[in-house]
DNA sequence: AAGATATATGCTAATTTATGCATGTTTCTG
DNA sequence: CAGAAACATGCATAAATTAGCATATATCTT
């Protein structure tokens, strides 16, 4: 049996304890996310998202991935998923606010335009 | 399907994200104990201890039971002990401190004296 | 009632964390 | 190569949390 380190366990916690890192890793829990993604969701500006990416990088909770211009993240511990799963409950489907963002947002990532340019340009139609 | 309220469930997490907050939590989880035996288990001064609990007391994550003079404190929320299943592994046994702590100190709450007044007495006598 | 014991509360200083913003770096495009 | 786009980093300040300590309250004992 293995000693529990509260010390080790609550560091971790206190990254998760934060509605905006919660909300992030709500969403790449699902699937990788490019940062502008991320940024649309949480309406907040990009150097305030990076650096909560920032903080869950450096504890190895996510991962990056570079992808060209963009940067993907995806949580890449086993642990923490486990933890999400309690906590905000098991994953279901697509998460709801990020297919709403791949509709309304103009991203030029991959992830935005892997359908038709046809597709991309009624999108943009739409948003005015 | 609930929206997720990450506030409320960071401001939660919060208060778990303490080492000693989630050395308490452990113990309370197993059993009630009182706060004398809480005091000794973190080897921290008594104002302290009741410090932590009464944010958790607060929260509705634990509550109190006075018994005489002693003030017992149980873990009184479900969700929060299903966190702490995952967190700290589930409860197997006694807390391995706890028993331990129960020997050592003479403390006169009814929990450390359920059993015959020789063991008691044998116990103080073997501290010196 | 007086003293002792167990616990709670209030206040403050120290520390940590959060947030905002200017600027740096890399990659892509023309 | 110049400019733009996507993202990262560093730093200063504000806000929240922690921890220490004096003191208050309630209960029990004699």
């Amino acid at each position: 049996m293995t000693r529990l380190d509260y010390d080790e366990i609550s560091a971790r916690l206190r990254l998760l304890a934060h509605p905006e890192r919660l909300r992030i890793l709500d969403a790449v829990r699902r699937d990788s996310e490019c940062v502008c993604h991320l940024e649309a969701l949480l309406d907040k500006p990009q150097p305030y998202v990076s650096q909560q990416l920032r903080l869950l990088r450096d504890a190895g909770i996510i991962a990056d991935e570079k992808q060209g211009q963009n940067v993907f993240y995806r949580l890449s511990d086993a642990e923490v998923r486990d933890w999400l799963d309690v906590m905000l409950g098991p994953v279901v489907g697509e998460h709801p606010d990020m297919s709403l963002h791949k509709r309304l947002i103009p991203c030029p990532c991959p992830k935005c335009n892997d359908d038709t340019p046809l597709a991309v340009s009624e999108r943009l139609l739409q948003r005015s």
